[in-house]
DNA sequence: CTAATTGCAAAAGCTTTGCAGCGCA
DNA sequence: TGCGCTGCAAAGCTTTTGCAATTAG
């Protein structure tokens, strides 16, 4: 689906603004932004945008279920594109890297003990903060 | 240990508003505490104490290791005291509650997802959002 | 045309910090 | 006594909101 598509499918109108921060968002080099990250990078490339605006839209994105919002320990959002698979993140506390993993074993268990106690799973969190292992 | 000495040993000063913070902290009806939340209870039992002493003090707590802070989606930070066993949180969307859970199998399954990454853990969180299961 | 969208500036919410005075050891 | 601690007020950060001007459909 091209993002012209994916933004009217939202009941969003394609506007500039929009395009930008979607195509940033699919961009593969970093695929986790913070709005200001965002911000900065669309003044960079010439874009006249307001932070105010990254913040509308990337929550208009997220009520779309175009991206989702990680709250990792570093004081402010992170957004991603909604996952195709599911998958959870690491972060390295030496070097902020993210790194993404799955291991359905781990779902399964958090359903199991969801269960257990009278419960079931809305969605859930997982973070892992991890240091490179020493060689 | 009593709360005096817990706090000479993380090398604080034995003061009112320390005493009061970690009497809370350890009573076992709210073991899930914001900063608000603490100072408003300080405040209804007729304490003198200021905003930024509660959070003074519950920084100070966490880097001793008496109380550690949590970052759930509520838009402010929950402080426990430091469990003497490791355990994970589900937060139930529909009635705020928090449910407090061990599963060594999981705990297995990350030192083992990091280390195929090339990582070891230095702290994980792990928050189940759930809603009560339909009888 | 007209409701949606935007940028700016102001405000809101949580948390931290500067500072002068107070209090524990 | 002396340094740590406290309360208050002010400032910091991320995020939200009000508003008038602009724009997509």
């Amino acid at each position: 689906m091209t993002d012209d598509a994916e933004l009217k499918k939202a009941g969003l109108k394609v506007t500039l603004p929009r395009l930008r921060i979607l195509e940033l968002l699919e961009s593969a080099e970093s695929p986790h932004l913070s709005a200001e990250g965002i911000y900065k990078q669309l003044l960079n490339a010439g874009e006249e945008v307001g932070l105010a605006t990254v913040y509308r839209v990337l929550t208009q994105f997220e009520q779309a279920g175009i991206c989702i919002r990680h709250n990792f320990e570093e004081g402010h959002g992170v957004y991603e594109l909604t996952p195709t698979h599911h998958h959870d993140h690491m972060v390295c506390v030496e070097t902020g890297d993210i790194i993404e993993f799955t291991c359905d074993d781990i779902e399964r268990f958090q359903e199991t003990v969801a269960k257990e106690k009278g419960y079931e799973i809305v969605d859930h969190s997982m973070v892992l903060y991890v240091k490179p292992l020493k060689k």
